[in-house]
DNA sequence: TATGAATGAGATTTCATTCAT
DNA sequence: AATGAATGAAATCTCATTCAT
């Protein structure tokens, strides 16, 4: 789905962006020193394939967000229905923080006024689409619940797609939380996040096909 | 509620902090001498009064917090149901991203690995009530519209103001987008957005009332 | 003459500089560290006073060629006539290649296409005669000796002094040649130098005078 | 009179030199890359025939002074006399700064003291009569004025080579100023400059000759 | 022989922080 | 208490040079 040709160097690169970023480290305080030292490469390598340090994030990050939906996509095929899938995503926020949480990092991060971020809006702005992953993803997952034959308009579903997003970084902040304060065990919390994610996709299913 | 006896200088520094950060300023760009400047109050002055630029950041942006927040529940007052007092957030994050829009900045912040937000982080946790107060003011609002005599369970209550807090991200995120791609017009989202909070919270109304 | 309120720090990079053009660094690949061990200051001052290294290398190098032509001035006031002078100056380049040769490795210097060439040249344009203090200081030396009642055109004194120049230009190459290879030993050099300098000046000496 | 088996890389790699120099650029932020890709010859290509960038750089010049000089003393037959001759070079100096120009700037930076200048020296020192082509070029013309008898010492000869090197040299220097400052119209000092030069040789002329 | 991807030493520059005034 | 000139650690980025192909 997306350009497969990346130099080995620029993978690397990536790779250890992606590492760095989900074991938590700051992106503003990120050296390019840092970075190609996990990555095995040459400081200077960064600069034969990015015009400047902001240029490799925003890339790294575009582009771990594409593997990360795809992989979790796939992943979602297992599970039967919205409900089952959505507490995956819950769950797998949850134990690897990594994982699923970089792509909400990354989400997290376009709303930035930082230059990555700039630069990565500017990269989702060129897609075909123009559509962030995870909104794609959670747009499949919506519409394969409804099935093929709802004749929700666009709009509804968007207003959908953004509804379960939000609660999904409600579920983030809730994580980000000192465990000791958490008013909810997290399973009560998982469960009735999904409870009304699926109510309001339900709610929204062609009256008339009841 | 807070300390009142900031220095004049203090207050400057925080001023000028929470001016730039309105204005869109990225905080991790952000420099001493930019903020001194704006304050009109010497460099060295800043290392009276705070160990580290990160620990001012931090100072100033809990202070603007608290009196946006203050401010805002002050004006929610004029309004008589949660309806329109939801609208007037919404209204306000639109035409002054500004004031209330801060809180929200302050609230994604709060998400980050940066230094600042853990400085930010560790203030919140010193407050008694612990809560960051956008979260007190909507929990405010919900108890008032539930009326006093609620046998809404702490649990619950909590769990509408996550609720009403991922509207209001929604609706954060639809502001963020560039207006050529919103799917809707921004008077329909806020209805929809005011509808459904408001649904939820009567949702919640006392069991045996139903 | 020149603005007298330099500041020490920016007299003690303006002096380093100057030593370490006259012990014959190359200019271009001088380097701040270099530059501001060797004043007693630290790196990062410099930019508290140039935008940048050129900036810094331009304003050291105009400095000194005032002080040096100045100085050199001062010094010649004391020989008797025009071939004295000249005779004196040559002297100075061979001897202490340093000072009177340092105006010279300026003079040279504004004939590069560098940046710091570019800039010099930017702060001769803006001095009120817009003169080289090297040309105007043989400008005057020239006058001295012709009289104050000269009736020489303006035009006139210029190609003089030109021709003045181009003499010493021609002692500085011959200085510049290997010791070996010279045809002639130095001080035949300089006597006819001193001697074709006197007399095309006497050449122009009133004609009605004669 | 050169070594002829100039390989077709080297000789690229020349001609970029001698383009970029003659269009403007400064020697010392010339980069191998710019150099090898307006030669159109790989990067590593250089290192087979020179030791480093400031070896190619020297070779590159002094090559091109020998061809300039060659190509330069070919028209100058055309002339009848050093007048005429002197008016040319003066002319070519003016109109396309490019091509006597170049052998000018090459003359210059052989007084600095740059890596590139030692090298270039270095060069010229190995050469058997051990004297930079713009010298014997005008050397040349003299001895063809003054004719082939002539019994003017060797000194006599250097010396008004030397002179009317430093005359050009002014010369530059004059057309390297502002048109706006200029005392002079280019044609007038052109002449003013060709009697002179013609007037100290002719002033060297055997006397007993005549 | 020729290449150019890769390297890393080293340059410029920024800016949080100190401290004499 | 307040200042801002001075500092130097540390960051980004460049580019001469190497070397596997």
């Amino acid at each position: 789905m997306e350009k497969q040709e990346l130099s080995p160097k620029v993978l690397a690169a990536y790779k250890a962006v992606a590492e760095l970023f989900m074991e938590g480290a700051d992106l503003s305080s990120l050296t390019v020193s840092e970075i190609t030292a996990r990555a095995g490469i040459g400081k200077g390598t960064v600069y034969d394939y990015f015009a400047n340090k902001e240029e490799m994030l925003a890339g790294a990050l575009y582009h771990e967000m594409d593997v990360v939906c795809a992989e979790l996509y796939k992943q979602l095929q297992k599970k039967r229905n919205l409900y089952e899938k959505m507490e995956q995503i819950l769950v797998d926020m949850e134990e690897h923080m990594q994982e699923v949480g970089c792509a909400f990092k990354v989400l997290h991060l376009l709303m930035d006024n930082s230059q990555v971020s700039k630069q990565l809006r500017e990269l989702f702005r060129r897609r075909k689409d123009n559509e962030i992953p995870l909104f794609a993803l959670l747009r499949e997952l919506i519409i394969e619940e409804l099935g093929e034959d709802i004749s929700l308009s666009g709009e509804d579903i968007t207003y959908l797609v953004m509804n379960t997003v939000s609660r999904l970084i409600c579920y983030a902040m809730y994580l980000n939380q000192d465990e000791a304060v958490r008013s909810f065990d997290t399973k009560t919390m998982r469960e009735r996040l999904c409870r009304d994610i699926c109510r309001d996709v339900e709610e929204n299913r062609q009256p008339g096909e009841d």
